[in-house]
DNA sequence: TATGAATGAGTCTTCATTCAT
DNA sequence: CATGAATGAAGACTCATTCAT
């Protein structure tokens, strides 16, 4: 990794916290000077321009979560097991195990409409391939007999994404992380039942 | 209603739909200008700032979709029907019926964290608030021996809120109307097995 | 003349002569700023942007040749007189009576090619103007038996126009006043031999 | 010529188009970049700063505007067809033959006043240079008995030069070569009635 | 009370130049 | 010599808010 890389890489990891946070439009210029410690012109000569460093430290915020989960799937054997722990990393969306911020494609999501329509279309690819991923994973378990024939895969799988983006959702908004538990052990328990 | 009272009912009604759609932080005092056709002076004579407008045009929004549900609610004489006419009307969210730029819990619920802390207090009274509301269905239901008695009130009341406002944001998102359709029919089916 | 029109009156005025002498690319609207005493939201309260500034300035300066020139043929009772009293008055383009920084047209034709085309069209408009109003003069003149008949009208106006404006240009480049002098007195001339 | 005074060379010819087209302040570094796709190390590695490209970029220019002036002028016998060819070669001021942008003289005789001292008295030398050999040709065509006698050649250098400038700009300015023909007309009567 | 001109901090971005490697 | 990352002043423009009229 040359120079030019380090510090691009270091701007984004700088960086993504704050847009996980505050969001593309809520980000400033200053902020990202602030949070790195560089010049104005240092950060332009890494980037384009903001949005570039947008899509960057989401894509490396959106990336974190996603080898979050991907690891923690791999290490189980069954397809119940694989599909249980998702719930269960949820639980501690606000650790340090997960980005800043929480869920980057739920605070990418709700930005205002119109304001980057570049991010909302990596955040929708995100939720499309996270939703095709469980409906793998669901599938497959039905084939190894895990799960039973007659479940709804696509539906299933659906259920799990809303159940989960939403309860992130309703636990940033109102602070109760009682909420996030109660709605992780019913995806739980939705799992337990395919 | 004296003439005060009315220029502000108007301006609350012509900025509702545009604080909906394009968030507190993307609706500037311009906009509001634009859709009132008045001056500068004359919203700064009736509101202190733009949060106070934001904060009204949200009460607006608001009462409009509490009104749209509490009507439809109240035509209904089962609690299991009162319940799954809810989800019946989530699927039209985007209709004329709901305000202009649909779910203003949502979308109040995901501006930029900072932003604007009292708005976000008022989406969360929402939510607790129509939680509320959703446990006193269930329980009224359960005494009227409509529902099972070993129902989780709480619990379902929360699935119901999250499904629906996780599916309205996918929605949003991806632009998959077949989302919404989904997760719907899920809460009706959950409702029908109270 | 209420406040606004004062105010853009009062900004056309003191911006004309930096437009006039730096150019609408040198001309920043800190310039503005400090010629005016105003603040950059005045500016912008105002004008739309720069570009409204700057073709506002350089009709002001325009107008300013136009009437100084108009006036002076205005007094002169034959056409022959008319024409001459023009090159005459571009002796003096440098003193008062001009626009601080001389022929807004020259100033304006020379800037780099595409910084700002409206700017361009209507310098274009302004010398294809003159050329029209004299080629007008000398066809009256040529009705009124002042001039010969085989005056061609064309080609003697878009020579005065030349010489008049080539001229200007050596005279600001190399600050030789005399070469001024001896391409003016070569146009009145060309008057005589009409 | 050594490695270092090709890449000098190799930059100039690059550049000298551009600065001629856009000027000193609206070329930037990064389009003598983008034209010799060089590094920025190494043009300041080659060159002082910007200033110093431009001067070289506008000598090379007028260097190739002169030495096909001058080739033409040589391939006459009588000083009269010396001159004649002169206006001649401007009615192509716009092809190949020039350089790309037009006469350098003009277009750095018109940039902004104070932008670049150095490159104006450059170009003033140019004019005041072109003007000595114009006069230079006339006397000693009078000497030769093709001109008469009474012809005064430094006025009659001057209109020529005053109407050659003059109408490249007014060309410019308005697109209608009909401008340029007609005067460059005028300027070879001019020189035939010498 | 209504007006809308004025404010000035703040936005993103560009640029010529320097200097450690 | 060449590289290209870093600098930071300067660019145009926006915006919520104030205040004299």
């Amino acid at each position: 990794m040359n120079k030019s890389e380090r510090t691009r890489q270091f701007i984004i990891e700088k960086t993504a916290p704050i847009f996980n946070t505050k969001g593309y439009a809520g980000t400033s210029i200053s902020d990202i000077i602030e949070a790195t410690k560089l010049t104005k012109g240092s950060i332009y000569g890494n980037f384009k321009n903001k949005d570039e460093v947008a899509v960057a430290a989401f894509q490396y915020n959106l990336s974190k979560v996603q080898a979050l989960i991907s690891n923690e799937v791999a290490k189980k054997v069954t397809y119940r097991e694989k599909l249980k722990c998702i719930p269960q990393l949820y639980l501690d969306f606000l650790s340090e195990k997960f980005p800043v911020g929480g869920c980057p494609i739920l605070n990418t999501a709700t930005e205002a409409d119109d304001t980057h329509p570049e991010l909302r279309k990596l955040a929708k690819n995100a939720i499309i391939s996270w939703n095709e991923n469980l409906v793998t994973l669901i599938t497959k378990g039905k084939e190894k007999k895990e799960f039973k024939t007659e479940t709804n895969a696509a539906e299933k799988a659906l259920l799990i994404i809303t159940l989960i983006e939403g309860a992130v959702m309703l636990t940033k908004l109102t602070g109760l992380t009682n909420y996030l538990k109660t709605v992780m052990n019913s995806v739980t328990t939705l799992i337990e039942e395919l």
